[in-house]
DNA sequence: ATGAAAGCGCTAACAT
DNA sequence: ATGTTAGCGCTTTCAT
């Protein structure tokens, strides 16, 4: 154990153990094709000389990395911190290391990102994220490895996805603030071309509505980008509106809003009620708190990761498309 | 490009090409030692036949992975989040992957985790946490992979590391909260333990009611975790301890005091001043929002990278131990 | 239960 | 400028 050892490989383990490379394999492995008394000692040997099978050795062999990629478009939203958290924790359940890679706007496209993971062969991909582009799906149609959806869409269900049913979600919401008296409710989301908004969010919206009987207008719906000071600029906008309350898609935003109208003198929520949509412990930070669909963001990641495991296991699937329960977990934002 | 195609090797895209395997390694490796006619043949079998160079048979021959192991305690916690941005950020600048793998209380030790990284053979490490055992300390030393600290405390300076002075940056805060009247000031952390609070911080705080001729008593030191209900749960003893302001040293932490402080009725700043310690966007979530040293925690990750892709190349540094600049961000939890 | 040997797909001398 | 070849460290038939 010192710095200028060269490695230890299966082969000096063999020789001093007196057996051949392929024993040494079988007890690494946990073949039980060996016999006990060779085991012990050839497991002395191996700790002895700290010998640390080389996995990428392993890999070209065996043709399995042990490894999986996981895309997910920014670190620090905490919505994929949660998400990426489960599916660490059921990783390393499973022996799986995890090589995390972001979109990032510019340099490397994602096609690039995608095959650098398929380059350095990944065994399985989870895939996180509103939106995927057209070139990204079609590469991954293309493409032989495992892939999850996870708190992801995708566009065409030709993947596995683990989700929570994001119509009656939002319905959920809209209903909520129907009942306690609003009769002009804004959303605001992003992209609006995102299938998440346009065939999700949004059809749940309309429908809550069209089930109170009230109509809908694109006007009390806008589109922004998830981060605090497009919520404090989107206010005005929403407030100008007409709206008495608003469903924020995202936690950030809805934070960037809440503040904004806060600031403004407006009482929350006697005046104007909010509801956010991914439960973080923003919704705990600010003040009042918020009320949220809970996801159960962990539970998506970690259903997802055990999804993918039986993907690269090649065990059948009973479902494609695994919906998650949410709640609506309320808070000081709603009148109740 | 077909589902069921096998993989394609150098030696198909040699085969088809007309020329050895080696010219074409050259070609995909980038080396001037190829004609330009020949380049382009081969660049064009390797277009249409979508051949992508197998990572982990270059990594065997080549003894270099390019892939980075970051360890680090949290992925939920924006601090590392941050930080994991920036490493995130000049890694695929340089081209490297990153496997990411959050240390777990419980499932497989910290030293497991870290020679699982040495299995996988990856050609660095980068290390965040405000704690490091002494046997992952030591497998450390022993280990021949270049490691650098990131916003981590190294308690024995032998790895290269990128920080900012906790102590002066400390320091500053107290004194802040001294000039504008402040006596009995609390400082609320984590672990006493560790070396960052109890050479750094603690210091820092030290230092300052000496420089202010105040006298330093550990009852106005709170030792605590860092989440929410911690900081609301500490928030009785520092108010019953008398104390009129605060340094927290993490937002989250901070922000469980402050939301406790208000609900208690509390006016902030007027009657308590509070200053917390990585300003992540989380001091601009609260009301008021807070006032906290600003570490360029990006900065420190992207530092901390390009150290390591340097240490990686055998490149010489001139100082391990690099410290960032920070500042001081004032906002509505102080009185000035 | 164990060993011999042929790859896995690539890089890196070494030749030419 | 290009080719030949010997590994890299392991798994996996196939024998025995």
């Amino acid at each position: 154990m010192n710095k200028s050892d060269k490695e230890i490989t299966i082969t000096d383990v063999a020789r001093q153990a007196g057996v051949s490379m392929a024993t040494v394999s079988r007890v690494v492995n946990g073949n039980n094709n060996v016999k006990e008394t060779t085991r012990k000692k050839v497991m002395e040997v191996i700790d002895k000389l700290h010998y640390r099978p080389n996995a990428v050795a392993r890999g070209l062999a065996s043709k399995k990395s042990t490894t999986i990629g996981v895309i997910l478009p920014s670190m620090t939203d905490l919505l994929y911190a949660n998400l990426a958290k489960g599916i660490d924790d059921v990783a390393s359940m499973y022996k799986y290391n995890i090589i995390l890679t972001s979109l990032k706007n510019g340099i490397g496209s994602e096609q690039q990102l995608f095959n650098d993971l398929l380059a350095k062969q990944v065994d399985g991909i989870i895939y996180m994220g509103e939106d995927i582009s057209n070139v990204l799906y079609k590469e991954m149609s293309n493409s032989r490895v495992p892939i999850v959806f996870a708190g992801a869409i995708d566009p065409d269900g030709e993947f596995a996805s683990v989700n929570i049913d994001y119509v009656t979600a939002v319905r959920d919401v809209i209903k909520l603030l129907i009942d306690s008296g609003n009769q002009k409710i804004a959303m605001v989301t992003g992209n609006l071309d995102s299938p998440i908004n346009s065939k999700y969010r949004l059809k749940g919206y309309q429908q809550a509505l069209e089930q109170a009987g009230l109509k809908y207008s694109s006007a009390n719906v806008f589109e922004t980008v998830y981060n605090l000071t497009a919520g404090a600029a989107a206010w005005d906008a929403i407030h100008d509106s007409g709206a008495t309350a608003a469903y924020v898609s995202n936690d950030l935003l809805a934070a960037g809003v809440l503040n904004a109208a806060l600031d403004a003198g407006v009482r929350i929520p006697e005046d104007f009620e909010l509801v956010t949509g991914s439960n973080t412990i923003l919704c705990d930070v600010t003040r009042p708190q918020m009320t949220s669909i809970a996801q159960p963001l962990y539970d998506i990641g970690a259903v997802a990761m055990r999804m993918l495991t039986k993907l690269m296991n090649d065990e059948n699937i009973q479902d494609k498309t695994i919906r998650l329960p949410y709640s609506l977990i309320k808070r000081g934002t709603t009148k109740n």
